[in-house]
DNA sequence: CAAAGCTGTCATATTTTTGTTATATAAATG
DNA sequence: CATTTATATAACAAAAATATGACAGCTTTG
């Protein structure tokens, strides 16, 4: 299977340092931010797999984030474990109430955290998102795995079926051929970027009908981008 | 629908009785077992659809409790949702590893306690339907065992059979072989993924009639999807 | 016990998909 | 405007996924 990755967040650097040391030795990819800006983007460029979120932090707290988090379509389902001081417990509640899908407190132990990740990201694999995507006419549904547009079923293969989805959990950003293959492709894959291109073109000759191709946008020099605004 | 049993198994009587008054306000029907031996003359008796088992327990304990459970033919699909007190997390590593499918510290709150119950009984949803499925010409009725299409019998193979019944039950959906041999072939089968596209081809093959062969849909490299909605 | 029916596995055909490459276009640059 | 650079397109052959037919071991039937 794919590396999961997973977000840290958390001001300090040490305690990043050490859960990201035990996590990477099971096999995770680790992704670290210090405070609740930073961590945004990363969930935005990088869509982790499941957060490990501070409570206690300077500026927006955990709190905040998740709030965030959970109000935006995209972020929503996104799976987050809240670290605790071992003394606030009584936030645990709060916590949990505003969406976290697990806590734990600090002190503890890796196996033990490990053991709780596993068991969140398998409870939250059940969970993926299930409704369609809609954007103009076109109609992308992960259930049954079919596209759409107007009612007129589109053909696609397996990997733009993937760029589709990664391009309509994205939308109105753009991503570098780079980011595209990390995302579509999976970490450690070799390949020409120049692919990519290729497989912009497929997926946008699927899309052509009502001018949906149009949804592909190229952005010169930085890559591409999916957005409902066809400027012309 | 059907009111669905959760069992309690816990050996203090106030817990019990905490959880078992805010799982029937949700309108679940309660069992309640202080010990082990009771839990399992319950579960054989009254057949519930998910325990609740308290982790620590004098006697046979909980994760003794679940070991045989689990090697019980007739038991071992039953969901389980292991309770810890929050000291004892460590034993909660071990025991997701002998087969828990969730579990939750003390203490919790209800509205935690029940979405996990809803999650995990989503999960392991089951059969169990009377009434005969349709699907344009296709009759299936699951008490008489007969499979027709426009009147003329099909016949079926007892694999075949629970391959369709599965697709049935969860129409416009793909699923991977993966997902295919553990919803009909049960959890823990070793065997060829290939053999699922024999047993899709016999499924079609029987199926020819007034091209009823194309409800059964080829996903390329997603798996399977049964639809009336026929594309071509 | 023989015949008939099922199952899972293989080996072999077919069909799709995929990454590359070569060539054509289009956009920037000075 | 000529040149350089970036992207689009078309064609292709290798690789991957799926379909199909045959078969041997087992069970169930009669």
């Amino acid at each position: 299977m794919e590396k999961q990755t997973i977000l840290i967040v958390d001001d300090e650097a040490p305690i990043r340092e050490m859960i990201a040391s035990a996590l990477e030795l099971s096999g995770y990819k680790i992704l670290q931010a210090e405070n609740a800006a930073k961590a945004h983007s990363l969930i935005i460029d990088e869509g982790p797999d499941l957060i490990l979120l501070d409570w206690m932090m300077p500026g927006t707290s955990g709190v905040e984030l998740m709030r965030r988090l959970k109000r935006d379509e995209l972020t929503r389902y996104l799976p987050i474990i809240m670290l605790t001081a071992k003394v606030a417990e009584d936030n645990m509640v709060q916590g949990l109430e505003s969406g976290a899908d697990d806590y734990i407190s600090k002190p503890f132990s890796p196996k033990n955290l490990i053991a709780r990740i596993k068991a969140v990201l398998r409870r939250s694999e059940g969970e993926a998102r299930e409704e369609p995507f809609k954007i103009n006419q076109l109609i992308f549904d992960p259930v049954s795995h079919r596209v759409s547009i107007s009612g007129t079923a589109i053909d696609l293969g397996p990997t733009e079926f993937r760029l589709l989805k990664f391009f309509l959990s994205h939308p109105e950003r753009v991503y570098s051929r780079n980011q595209i293959l990390d995302h579509v492709w999976g970490g450690n894959v070799y390949m020409d970027e120049r692919t990519i291109d290729v497989h912009i073109r497929r997926l946008r000759q699927a899309l052509l009908l009502e001018g949906h191709d149009r949804l592909i946008q190229t952005v010169r020099g930085a890559g591409y981008r999916l957005s409902a605004k066809i400027s012309d």
